[in-house]
RNA sequence: GGAGAGGUGGCUGAGCGGUCGAAAGCGGCGGUCUUGAAAACCGUUGAACUGAAAGGUUCCCAGGGUUCGAAUCCCUGCCUCUCCGCCA
């Protein structure tokens, strides 16, 4: 959420920030109802300074032993008129606040200019990919014919979209959660959360996920609950409404969550294989830190991300994504993009963002600084990595020409020595 | 699911329908004392909006209601605790 301040004395700079992103959103309504808002406030605000002033006179009066009639009779009026400025005003806040809710961030100035993903800015590169002497398969290829991956009974329990993980798959994703999760907590310094993975309304509004993208998740049908569709939102939400210590930034927490998404308008984009499923596994980053923090912060999420793949030898790429393409809430972002042998091409693996305050004004998370003023705080976070394509990563990249896959060596001792699968 | 109790500032915890943003204690900060520290003592210490400032408005879980006036009374919801039942 910006600023109501910023919209007002900066309207230009926020449409021209928003232009980037391709968001042309019309302020005249909004402006508008500013103005009438502003108005109804200073209205109510005196009748209540007024009716207040009564409150304390009444008692005085009635010990006196003089009468109150006359003082009671002008509150009765002054309260009617209260509630109905008030009536009109909540509603116009109901609506401006809605409006706000909807604003997506502004781009970090560093963010590279584009219109869509074909003018991201590849960064760097890690890695050589694997010349193979032979037709790289697909990872669906690959595990159905070892047994690992089962989509048609995915999708007899549930539908499409939907996977069953066999014998030495079901551990070789198992594996990757406990390895990542090891590295996070040990090396990098994480705390090891296991937070909830439905959450209520408000922690949907905190993150950014409502109230603009409700089509994007799955709903229980009992509560007004919805399941989680990234760590981020019940990571984020730890400190919603909380006032942190300056000296306890910056606070870094993990998590590994299944992911619930509903995936509605990706149809025909990656039907097959664990691209793009309705619930997939995904360890999760997440930091808060000061502002002054966020940006080196940032690289150092990177980096651990990155950390990921490079002990498990996938080569990947950086990119960093343009105005046209950022994320609703992100001010700058990163995505990883693991190399996929079967597509020949980059795929995203992991994506790490510096929300700045956009979270934290709506979530409230803010901090005390040490000269005592409170402020909001920066939200950071990222995948390390999203583990089914992580999957499909290993599979593709480490597949042999007899169709079995050796399995990276980090990763033999959390698959109980298992050096191959075939 | 049934019965009961409760949700107040960083924490613990008072609070009569009016003078309560709210006692007291703890914690924090500043000071006195001390070579330094502790103890003791003194002072200070919530947030949002608005205003140049003085000030003003709001916030005692959330949302409604009663009233000239609500932290205080009523209703609904959410959450916590205790007991019973059920259960991984």
């Amino acid at each position: 959420m910006l600023p109501v301040k910023t919209l007002r004395d900066n309207l230009d700079s926020v449409k021209k920030g928003l232009a980037l992103r391709n968001s042309d959103l019309s302020f005249e309504q909004w402006a508008k109802a500013d103005q009438r808002q502003r108005q109804l406030k200073q209205e109510v605000e005196t009748l209540k300074f007024r009716r207040n002033q009564a409150s304390q006179e009444i008692p005085k009066l009635k010990k006196e032993k003089q009468p109150v009639d006359t003082l009671l009779n002008e509150m009765k009026i002054v309260s009617k008129e209260i509630t109905a400025f008030e009536t009109e005003l909540k509603q116009i806040e109901t609506e401006q606040e809605d409006f706000l809710l909807r604003i997506p961030n502004l781009p970090h100035t560093s963010v590279p200019l584009g219109k869509s993903e074909a003018d991201n800015l590849e960064i760097r590169r890690w890695g050589k990919p694997a010349d193979f002497p032979f037709e790289a398969k697909s990872h669906w290829e690959i595990g159905e014919t070892l047994g690992i991956l089962d989509f048609e009974r995915g999708a007899k329990i549930c539908g499409a979209r939907f996977v069953l993980y066999r014998g030495l798959g079901a551990r070789l994703e198992r594996a990757l959660i406990n390895f990542m999760l090891d590295l996070h907590t040990g090396a990098h310094g994480y705390t090891e959360t296991l937070p909830p993975f439905i959450v209520n309304r408000n922690s949907m509004t905190g993150t950014g996920q409502l109230p603009k993208f409700e089509d994007d998740l799955f709903h229980l049908k009992d509560n007004d609950y919805l399941l989680i569709p990234t760590g981020e939102v019940p990571l984020t939400n730890i400190h919603a409404d909380e006032i942190l210590d300056e000296s306890d930034l910056p606070i870094s927490y993990v998590a590994h969550t299944p992911c619930f998404r509903r995936e509605a308008g990706s149809y025909g984009q990656d039907t097959r294989g664990l691209v793009r499923q309705h619930q997939f596994n995904k360890v999760e980053m997440v930091k808060f830190c000061t502002p002054a923090q966020s940006y080196a912060q940032l690289e150092q999420l990177l980096n651990n991300a990155e950390t990921v793949l490079q002990k498990l030898n996938l080569p990947y790429r950086i990119v960093s994504l343009c105005t046209g393409d950022l994320g609703f809430s992100s001010a700058k972002t990163y995505d990883i993009e693991v190399w996929v042998p079967s597509q020949k091409k980059y795929r995203e693996i992991s994506s790490c963002s510096n929300f700045e305050d956009f979270q934290a004004r709506r979530a409230k998370i803010r901090y005390r600084t040490e000269a005592g003023k409170v402020q909001h705080l920066h939200t950071i976070n990222g995948s390390g990595l999203a583990v089914g394509r992580t999957v499909v990563a290993i599979l593709e990249n480490m597949q042999q020409a007899d169709g079995s896959i050796v399995i990276p060596k980090i990763l033999r001792p959390y698959m109980g020595g298992v050096e191959k699968i075939s």
